[in-house]
DNA sequence: TGTACATCAGTGAACGCGCGTTCACTGATGTAC
DNA sequence: TGTACATCAGTGAACGCGCGTTCACTGATGTAC
């Protein structure tokens, strides 16, 4: 056997610069760059390509991070499938948690991606980002609205929990990423707090009055 | 009278001028601009100084940057002072969000550039931001071991409420800078859901059990 | 108060550099017959 | 299967530009006597 050819189609060939590109931002922000500081030159050469194939693939530096919210937010999405599905009623809240940082943990450079980018002064992504973690809310307020103490709660309430909930939660991915990688002490500490939060949150669930407007 | 001759000392000019510059970056995070995507000779321009003037008061733009951090939690802290004078027991919460919203309308920038930065790529600018927000969150944390119903928490659950709290006004601050200015309409939504945010909160309060260790 | 000198905030020219974008190109892969 | 042509991912040279930083300077304000 000869050395692996790689990608034999122009297709794969293809979609393996485009991912080279993609990877080659979220490394630098990895290592703490800010988006809006990469230039197309400096991502071309970590990706191995010449500045001018960056054309080919995406128009501009914002095109390609919206296709990186795009990527990081299927990794969001896969995050609130796995907690559907496991999550045991007794340990609702120390099983979310450690889904959470599980996640973090094998995609640090997507979460490090929209926290960081989600603030940044680039407009159009901020906005991208902002947009996709209302959807993403939303997802969350539907499925508490299985859970049997929140069935009665108005859509409206249910927002808002969900909204204070994605709060903690974009907080504890904050505090995780800037700690130093493979820290797990700080990474401990972080979600044993992270879930006290979110209990305490959850006691208040039994008391709150949601008021249903008159029909 | 002739014209007003502005700065007649020498360290009057200098003041001056140092503050063109710092006024200059937040007006130009103001107008949506990345803090690592200014050039200092853009800063100097907007401060109506030539690009070599800006080193008499400042190394690098790291170290403007920093100069802002003090500047902005100095209006942070002068909020934290006004919240605990202004609020009346019966209305703690409505009071609190009126009075964090009143600020953001008056020191805008200042908050743009504490949630914006402090999730920025600039990891020197990054870590002061934080270390201050803890700060911030300590004393909070303090203020509020005032409240009876929390005179008997423990230390690390004090620090967690207060996390909690700090988590939703940086959102709250979040959504307020990202709206368009003078949008009545979207203030207001946003007030409302933060304060009912609170509201949740504070109602889990005396539910929960703040277990000391055993002495 | 008057004079001689020191200080120092701000100037302006110059430098080398990496940037985004243009253009005409190459050569391997894909396709029609 | 073989041939002739089309497609198109990636190349490489070139451009004008704004950048951070250096340096020697100017001239108004400050200070010592």
């Amino acid at each position: 056997m000869g050395p692996v050819r790689p990608a034999r189609t122009q297709a794969e060939r293809r979609r393996h610069t485009r991912q080279a590109l993609l990877d080659a931002v979220l490394l630098q922000l990895e290592a703490g760059e800010s988006f809006d500081a990469l230039s197309l030159r400096s991502v071309a050469r970590a990706a191995g390509v010449v500045p001018t194939a960056f054309y080919r693939h995406f128009e501009s530096m914002d095109a390609l991070g919206l296709a990186l919210v795009e990527e990081s937010f299927r990794t969001l999405r896969a995050m609130l499938r796995d907690a559907r599905e496991g999550l045991p009623p007794e340990q609702v809240i120390h099983r979310s948690v450690e889904i959470l940082m599980e996640h973090v943990r094998q995609h640090r450079a997507h979460f490090i991606f929209v926290v960081r980018v989600g603030y940044t002064g680039n407009v159009v992504l901020r906005h991208a980002i902002r947009g996709e973690i209302r959807l993403f809310t939303s997802e969350l307020a539907t499925d508490l609205a299985r859970f049997p103490v929140l069935r009665e709660w108005t859509t409206d309430d249910l927002q808002m929990l969900a909204g204070l909930l994605v709060n903690t939660m974009i907080a504890t991915v904050g505090a995780t990423v800037d700690a130093p990688v493979a820290a797990p002490a700080a990474e401990a500490e972080i979600a044993r707090v992270a879930a006290k939060q979110l209990r305490l949150t959850m006691l208040a669930v039994p008391h709150w009055r949601s008021e249903r407007s008159p029909r």
